[in-house]
DNA sequence: AATTAATAGGTGTACATACACCTAAAAAAA
DNA sequence: TTTTTTTAGGTGTATGTACACCTATTAATT
């Protein structure tokens, strides 16, 4: 669906202005989209989101912070989320030992299966919802990464 | 910041993969932003979105469903949302007179005062954070546009 | 006209976010 | 070594989202 027609507007004060809204509306559709695939498993976005960080370094465990710094969305209450992936067994928490402060986390190996499928499904879902061809994802991504250039 | 630093991950399966994420994190990027600057007038995100759909017909009155069919996410609880609008006294809520089931909802002159000055700040942000050029940002609606059509 | 459908919007619940704050532990400074 | 500062992660609260469900009202059907 246009932009337009999604938020019933078409006054944009520039097209810049409305790159921004593009955006924040194209994120909603796709976090939708996998919300909604995710459903099956039981799991939401940022479960996954986690589960997923975890995957990039199984066997080994990793610490909250580590998790929470390589998140989608930054500012994500990971501890809370661990929580949810606990009383499912999909993760297991532990202290660490050589930083009594620290807690690590590791995928059990049911959380390792739910995983495999899970991405599988949203593997699919990426390639079958976005139409692009790859040459125009690259520019897709250089425009994404020139709009956010802190000046 | 570069993608790949902002999560610290480089194997993106596809460019239309990574181009997934890129949107996720550039819309997270820009709501971080946007709710930062909207602090100083205690609103949220959503609340400044809800009174600024009402200017749009100001000084008509809205209804529920009309102001959640044009919310950027369409999901929003918008009763909820208007609910701390009236706490604050930014919007009116009254019953139709016409349609007995309908909420109508009208900014107050405080809101609309709020919202002047709020929208001033958020148009400002929007162009000095944005670093995209008019061309540019074209292009990046249209690719955007492209991405979601479903097939 | 009486009954049934659909619609509007409000509410409950689980989950997530944003952010302030707290405690325990480790690291740095005195 | 003792004190101070920093760090890790958990918790409380306000807000929002996703979704199911409820009630009042209107529209459609019989």
């Amino acid at each position: 669906m246009k932009l337009e027609e999604a938020i019933k507007s078409s006054t944009f004060t520039s097209q810049k202005q409305k790159a921004g809204l593009n955006v924040l509306y194209t994120a909603w559709w796709l976090k939708t989209l996998i919300s909604k695939e995710l459903k099956v498993f039981s799991l939401t976005h940022e479960q996954f989101n986690v589960m997923r960080i975890l995957k990039g370094k199984h066997p080994d465990e990793m610490c909250v912070r580590d998790i929470g710094s390589r998140m989608i969305e930054p500012n994500s209450n990971v501890p809370r989320i661990i929580d949810r992936l606990v009383i499912k067994t999909l993760v297991k928490r532990a202290t660490s030992a050589v930083d009594k402060r620290e807690t690590v986390i590791v995928l059990t190996i049911n959380g390792i299966e739910i995983l495999a499928k899970a991405s599988q499904r949203i593997n699919d879902v990426m390639n079958n919802s976005i139409t692009l061809n790859e040459a125009d994802a690259i520019v897709l991504n250089q425009l994404l990464e020139n709009l956010r250039i802190e000046q």
